[in-house]
DNA sequence: ATGCCTCAGCTCCTGAGA
């Protein structure tokens, strides 16, 4: 009997966003979603419990949901279309209190969202605490490549790359999110195979996923670039775009985040 | 500037975020 090839034209979407409060902010993404009807969508700073989210809301929307909250702080979900097999909350092999990464596979893509500690500052506990975080997921991920070539991680890192993701590179130098530390990290989880998808496009300057929400952030374009879409090598050549959406930051009572979108084929 | 916003909660102040 022959079997013949599917003729695959499709796309599929993924969206991170951290939304810093999903009570206050589900309308929000119900808008965005309706607007932009992603096949993933990692959320991250849920700050609530599993039994307060919102899964009937956002299967109306058609979207099914894995979430891991936490009362008051951090807290991450998958929602997708097609609903995430082999989830698996936190990193294993790494004890931690917080609940900051989710993982599952969709459409045969593993998908890793992650909201990676914010380290207040260098030399803090925090900051010790953010170090081996970083250690403790690159030594996952090592071996989740292995077994899920096909690997895209995706979220709020708290890390730019380097000075074209900062507003201000000479009165931010060595500040948080810019450390030769984290980049450091950063650049050894790149290491494992990966690629910064946004990138590999040519984007306009000063292109950010944040903005304080004190004293004019985001009307005066003084942001940060730190929520990032990585790609296995072996989706690399599968991606279309990525780019970064700053509409819902004009919204009434905005996330100080917006999403970031990557599409493969 | 120990400041500026925003959010959750042991809620009318504090801790944390980035």
């Amino acid at each position: 009997m022959t079997t013949s090839l599917i003729c695959r034209n499709f796309r599929m979407k993924l969206a991170t966003w951290n939304v810093n409060s999903l009570t206050v902010r589900l309308p929000q993404v119900l808008d965005w979603l309706a607007a932009n009807p992603v096949d993933v969508l990692a959320l991250q700073e849920l700050k609530l419990t599993d039994d307060k989210f919102p899964f009937e809301a956002l299967a109306q929307a058609g979207y099914s949901a894995q979430c891991f909250g936490q009362k008051t702080y951090n807290g991450v979900a998958l929602l997708s279309r097609t609903p995430a097999t082999d989830v698996v909350r936190n990193i294993p092999g790494f004890d931690d209190e917080m609940a900051r990464v989710i993982t599952g596979t969709v459409d045969g893509v593993r998908v890793v969202g992650a909201y990676f500690p914010n380290g207040q500052e260098p030399g803090s506990d925090k900051f010790d605490y953010k170090m081996n975080w970083l250690k403790g997921l690159r030594l996952w991920l090592r071996d989740e490549l292995i077994k899920h070539p096909k690997l895209v991680l995706m979220g709020d890192y708290n890390i730019t790359f380097d000075e074209a993701d900062m507003w201000d590179p000479v009165g931010l130098a060595d500040t948080i999110h810019c450390t030769e530390e984290e980049r450091y990290h950063l650049r050894a989880l790149i290491a494992l195979g990966f690629t910064d998808s946004f990138r590999m496009f040519t984007q306009p300057a000063k292109s950010f996923s944040w903005w304080d929400y004190r004293d004019g952030g985001f009307r005066r374009n003084r942001g940060l670039r730190i929520d990032h879409v990585l790609v296995s090598d072996a989706l690399k050549a599968q991606v279309l775009s990525c780019h970064i959406d700053k509409t819902p930051r004009n919204n009434e009572r905005p996330s100080d985040h917006v999403p970031v979108v990557l599409t493969l084929r």
